[in-house]
DNA sequence: ACCTGAACACCGTTCAAGT
DNA sequence: ACCTGAACACCGTTCAAGT
């Protein structure tokens, strides 16, 4: 995002794009735990080149998923423009859930990440969590949702999910369970 | 719990010992990623000894958390005769929300071995898994809670919740969150 | 200015030698 | 029968030499 876009060497701008490649392939095959060691060596260079452009396992993954945390926030702000506040609240989630399935480790990535502001991947999550601010303060300026929840918390909740309920492809109902329990309860709303 | 208590030798006997006390002193101070050869060192043991008695870390760690799970079961079982279904249902989730406060890495260890029956530490947790289940079953037979859930993953949705969410010692609105999401939805209750 | 890969460090794991 | 610690393996990290 501010990433200063210096200029770069032929031969830099090439090793990074390779080694973006090499490092989707490597995390879609073994997840977010990747053996950086292979991922120099699928890319076809020297490890130096990796720490160069990479100093820690956590840039490497905040470069490998900057593009769909940049997605996620459009689509959030898609179903915000669209949808009344409680259906963008609950598709929202439903979306979010959705996307570290079939990473593995990624859902407790997010949840650190979400936990830490200083972490890199965190600031890659900054615009998705934007979004989620609006939605949720939606939500709650339409009563139906309980005040006394942060936008933050709700997306480490839900990240923090864990990745075994998913049986095969069928939904589990906890995203339902969250959902529900997000409700501003009914006693809320008759004594206010 | 089901481990054959064979004879052993005296030396191995105190071996064994220093290694746990070791091992407790570790994991308090280094969290579940605790360093084995470290665990070792404190006991003043070959690494050869550790692992002859601890062949992995989960071994080492199932050994550490036995007797705290123990008294979890037992907790349970207590919580589920003094008191009504619903009630027993939430003290009980709140107690095993407190366990993992403060060590470090053990909130997903738990999420981990609740979500592979085979793991060594899921071995652990058996009779506190089965106290579980009797006290979701009577919320539910209670008509109290949704029927579509199971006591494992409730376990694992329960230890799941992010470590950073308790800021300080002031009381988090996530398992109030999640408490209230798995109620008897309004709707099943009249329909039904 | 950047790349390379040997060298180092750390730590989990194994095993030959010892008691 | 069990213990020990050197040796090995794996992998992240550094850096001197090269282009």
């Amino acid at each position: 995002m501010t990433t200063t876009e210096r200029p770069r060497r032929a031969d830099a701008e090439r090793n990074v794009k390779r080694l973006l490649e090499a490092g989707a392939q490597v995390f879609a095959s073994t997840g977010t735990a990747l053996p950086l060691e292979e991922v120099a060596r699928v890319a076809g260079v020297g490890k130096g080149t990796l720490y160069r452009h990479f100093p820690t396992r956590e840039h490497l993954l905040a470069a490998l998923l900057a593009a769909t945390f940049a997605d996620l926030a459009d689509r959030a702000a898609q179903l915000r423009a669209e949808l009344e506040p409680m259906q963008a609240y609950e598709a929202w989630l439903a979306e979010f859930d959705r996307m570290p399935a079939g990473y593995r480790g990624l859902r407790s990535v997010l949840v650190e990440a979400l936990g830490d502001d200083a972490s890199v991947i965190a600031t890659a999550c900054g615009p998705m969590k934007e979004e989620t601010a609006r939605i949720l303060a939606d939500a709650q300026a339409a009563g139906m949702v309980r005040e006394d929840i942060t936008a933050n918390d709700l997306l480490a909740v839900v990240a923090g999910l864990p990745e075994g309920l998913r049986r095969g492809a069928e939904a589990h109902p906890w995203l339902g369970v969250l959902i529900d329990g997000t409700r501003t309860p009914a006693s809320a709303r008759s004594t206010r």
